[in-house]
DNA sequence: GAAATTAAACTCAATATGAGTATATAATAA
DNA sequence: TTATTATATACTCATATTGAGTTTAATTTC
């Protein structure tokens, strides 16, 4: 094949459409105490931001010569970069916002992103590589509900998202910002979902109470990126960056906790009806050790004999014959998945039987 | 912006990540009788087919200088296109796979593209535009189970598949490939699921008994398209292509009706937990009139007293006062759609209360 | 050996679901 | 006019599922 002859035929036809596209790769891990995500922490990640040693997900381009399918283009670099071989994957979304990445406002080609699930047992990435497991609530804590409702909610988040409400130009925009507000956070009597994962993220990202959105707001200063649109005028509001990193100190580069957040909703909707769980538990386990992980992904506590009845009941494991004695009390008995359902029962998953 | 300045930047960097995206739209409408998706059928399409007058589903190309985000591109050539409004959309999938367009394998870059599901009330496409609605179920004609289930599930597709099992190289395969057909159009007994749209699509394709398998069959034996995999040596097979005709006469160009049977598969799964009928239905209604909507979707028939006190117990629909008389018996109380649910409850949907 | 700890079986009320019957109000046919 | 048919809507009832416990069993720790 001649180079040129390709190049000519782009340039000639589709240059109004040619695209730079990469991957992200939300890759999940759990065991009884937590949710974990591989993170790289580097300087060179390419993610263009200014900071340096920000965490990010697993990035990489998508080799369109090399690679027959996205998913093996995924799974090539991911093993690539940190010898880790994900289980299960699964894509999540395409992103193709303008400038996502800084560098297109300084004249680079569009960047968009397809993002995946990845779901594996935890092991240990490569030597020299700066990746590594990070529970997930370190990125969004007010997700995590396993000890209550987290404090936060109504020490911090909801005055401020109420300052954001009555901060609005009209009544008719106060009413409908309180909606907003009310339908993702619930209200003190609650309402609140645990699966809007992402509309929350959004919610705090355009009231300005995520360090990403003052990184972006300086980014659109300093750029010709007048395009962008943010729903705050963020060097407005006194005192705003100083809340938004008291409710979670720690960011991602550009829109990866976005991505993060859409990866746990779709993880939280999908381990009620798919057997998703058992990608990240060791061969053999306890029941309550599985249903530690479920609550870690879902994060609340689900009520013990109920979800026995439950996962029995759709036949989700079998028995090994074999005990756990490692726990203080009665030893459990060690289960394994059944890996029949998965050729037999329309959709079997673990199901949530409420909270306690 | 200079041109010369970003190709040159282009050529440097991001030369060997850089491909063409497309966007295509599952479209869909649906009144009391049939759920219906809006087809393209034109000569020059531009979806690298050979034949003429190929029924598609509106494409076109994502212009990264001119569109901000995907969701507004898409919006805003399928104004262009039809001169329609849709009113919801979201994602489907990203389609990255090799070959997917007939001229990647003449030199051309590598084609990706992202599709939508959009919903929306029936309107007339603009004039002398060959755009046009036709029934989903023309071309699945296997997922309309509402007149009970089709005859051709027996007569021809599953006959056949079991053919494609026994043709197996190995016992170990033939067993495999036994429990795939079982897991997605069950068995006589029952064990289907109406969910599965995708999986049962993606079934007939391998096993060749859709037209586009021949037709992709053909292509790569004349191109140099070598990695492309085919489970089957259709044209060893005799009368398969017959077969593949008398299940769905009709085919599609490209990969479109797989990207159909996505947007059916998203449909149905979402519509029992999303309020999303009601982006198709007119501004006042019956609750009859709703059931049968929900029903062209889902492909079933539904219990009509428990469907009406789920949608009434969820407090979806409210009544408008009014009655439709149009019908022969006893006048329905005409509803409307209770813009409010959006903002309360969590998660509301119409449910489907089983069979009949 | 007693207390603490965890597993696992069992109970029970409240709710949701599937399936059916009864009654009401209209158009249409005899 | 009256009977018939078609459709809408209300009501019933058995069964399955779910939420929330209590009880009993098998260990370790003190």
């Amino acid at each position: 094949m001649s180079d040129n002859a390709n190049n000519q035929h782009k340039e000639q036809d589709f240059s109004h459409s040619l695209v730079r596209l990469g991957l992200n790769a939300v890759i999940m891990s759990a065991d009884q105490d937590e949710a974990r995500v591989l993170i790289i922490k580097d300087k060179d990640l390419g993610l263009g931001d200014d900071a340096d040693n920000v965490d990010g997900l697993p990035s990489g381009p998508f080799d369109p010569g090399q690679d027959r399918t996205l998913n093996l283009s995924l799974r090539r670099w991911i093993y690539e970069l940190t010898s880790l071989s994900v289980g299960y994957i699964e894509q999540l979304y395409t992103f193709g916002n303008k400038f996502r990445d800084l560098r297109e406002a300084q004249g680079g080609p569009r960047y968009l992103s397809v993002s995946y699930l990845g779901l594996m047992q935890e092991k240990e990435p490569r030597e020299g590589v700066s990746a590594y497991w990070r529970p997930i609530y370190d990125y969004l804590p007010w997700e995590d509900w396993r000890e209550g409702r987290p404090a936060m909610i109504s020490d911090l988040i909801l005055p401020e998202l109420e300052r954001w409400c009555v901060e609005a130009s009209s009544a008719d925009e106060v009413r409908q910002r309180r909606a907003r507000v009310r339908m993702t956070f619930g209200d003190e009597k609650g309402g609140y979902d645990h699966e809007k994962v992402l509309q929350r993220f959004e919610l705090l990202y355009d009231a300005g109470l995520v360090g990403e959105a003052h990184r972006d707001h300086a980014m659109i200063q300093s750029s010709n990126a007048g395009l962008l649109k943010i729903s705050r005028e963020l060097g407005a509001v006194s005192g705003l960056k100083e809340v938004a990193d008291k409710i979670s100190p720690i960011t991602m580069a550009m829109d990866h906790r976005r991505i993060l957040a859409s990866a746990l909703e779709r993880m939280r909707g999908k381990i009620r009806y798919r057997p998703l769980v058992f990608e990240v538990m060791p061969e053999q386990f306890t029941l309550f050790y599985l249903q530690r992980v479920v609550e870690a992904f879902s994060g609340v506590r689900l009520h013990k004999q109920n979800f026995r009845r439950l996962v029995q009941n759709e036949k989700l494991v079998e028995e090994t014959g074999k005990m756990d004695s490692s726990s203080r009390g009665r030893p459990a008995a060690l289960f394994q998945f059944r890996e029949q359902v998965l050729y037999e029962r329309p959709a079997p998953g673990v199901g949530l039987p409420k909270t306690k």
